[in-house]
DNA sequence: CTTGACCCTGACGCAACGGTAGGCGGCAGC
DNA sequence: GCTGCCGCCTACCGTTGCGTCAGGGTCAAG
């Protein structure tokens, strides 16, 4: 089957301009022309257009994807298995920036300074600028992040005073259950624990039972976290961990 | 405490020239200069730079992040909810890709040829050419990558040949065990599911007891793949199904 | 046979830096 | 106090991967 540009851009997902240049570069030449002098693609073209776009979109130069694909000696589904190896590697890493994220959310929640190693250590020591910067041309004008800035537009100082007072009333209360002897898994301690978790959930990101969870074990294991929580009231950090676990398990 | 364009770059991971870049633009301009005239970062442009190098990793173009950090109504943490809303929104897209890759793969296992409709559909409904790009100014001379490319590297026409034989090999096998009458959660046919399991293992990616299981669903699920399964012998999807999934009960 | 959608080839423009040149600043060691 | 050497400064040109006209042919439908 014979397709136009303006088909193939549509299918692939990509603009008559974006062909055009790899044309030009001899990145993805049509194999043929119409008569009329017009780009004529066959299925082994939209294949390599497939392998450009999973390059493309890791991030790999229009340069480099032409010597790989021309390579000789690499066989279809060699790509396909670099590709998946890369694409995992890169959930990997967007994995580690959302857990530095929640840190300095958390961070930010207890009014603790992060100290610059800390702010860029999930930078660091991976790679400078990373990949990026294309996928704004859509996600800027998309729906996804239209919705995504209409749920956080809203969010003023005021509402940052309102989640600072209801994180200050949770406290208050916590150290009330803690301080009447009630065991950190009996149900007064696990309520608040879920309180806890809703109040993260509603100021900050939807928190699971297991991210929930991770946080808790963060607040014992981080030196920081746990000052936080052992300035309100000694042994706070241990018994909100515990809680929070009997909470998740309970649910669970 | 004062840091110099060196210090910030080496702590941020990104150039002197990219620093440069944004105290020109004006999108992040020193807090103060030297009496000779030297930038001088303070803690809040680190701040600030922390959360340009987010948003710069989500894609947004310079201008927008200028314009979403000077927001004065948005606070600090509005920022990291709506950072953890997108980058969570790029794993679930990631893991999509990942997912069609794994497709085309099983797919080139068995000569199925994909519409180009298919080839595309992770591309077409969600996104034109999305992020990427940058990433490879860093990848490209990584050692993440290198590893990659060496261990893929050696993959030519003959290998792939190797590859198809013990696909047929262990096709003919395993058509004799369900000849034999034996029940496709016996042992010898587990056996033989275990076998499948690494022979993509070894061929493509590492594949889990749990993408293991995912695929033997595709298997029964899209009919490409049930009527390649059901030309070798009428009941093979079915009975390969049941047989990888108690393979993957039992090991688990 | 006209009209609107689609195609062509230039050619210029732009973002986000990379790279380098040419020159000053700071401090360690002699 | 001088000499290196490293780090910083500004200025300017180069590059990638397209976007965006401009000016003009093409093709199927009515």
């Amino acid at each position: 089957m014979a397709w136009t540009v303006g088909r193939v851009a549509k299918a692939a997902g990509v603009t008559v301009r974006t062909l055009h240049h790899y044309d030009e570069i001899g990145l993805l030449s049509p194999s043929g022309r119409s008569p009329a002098g017009y780009r004529r693609y066959d299925d082994a073209d939209l294949e390599r257009l497939q392998l450009i776009r999973y390059y493309r979109e890791l991030g790999f130069p229009l340069e480099e994807i032409a010597t790989i694909l021309d390579d000789p000696d690499t066989d279809p589904a060699a790509h396909l298995r670099r590709q998946h190896e890369l694409l995992t590697g890169r959930i990997t890493r967007l994995q580690e920036m959302v857990a530095a994220i929640e840190f300095a959310m958390e961070a930010s929640r207890m009014d603790i300074r992060l100290t610059p190693e800390e702010r860029f250590e999930v930078f660091g020591d991976f790679d400078p600028d990373a990949h990026a910067e294309e996928a704004q041309r859509r996600w800027g004008g998309s729906e996804a992040y239209r919705e995504s800035a209409r749920r956080v537009a809203g969010y003023g100082k005021e509402d940052w005073l309102r989640n600072k007072a209801e994180n200050a009333d949770w406290g208050r209360r916590f150290v009330e259950v803690m301080d009447s002897g009630a065991p950190a898994d009996g149900p007064t301690a696990m309520a608040l624990a879920e309180e806890h978790r809703q109040l993260v959930s509603r100021w900050f990101y939807e928190c699971t039972y297991e991210i929930h969870t991770g946080l808790a074990d963060m607040y014992v294991a981080d030196e920081r976290f746990t000052a936080y929580y052992e300035a309100i009231r000694p042994g706070m950090a241990a018994y909100l961990n515990e809680a929070i676990h009997a909470n998740a398990i309970s649910r669970a």
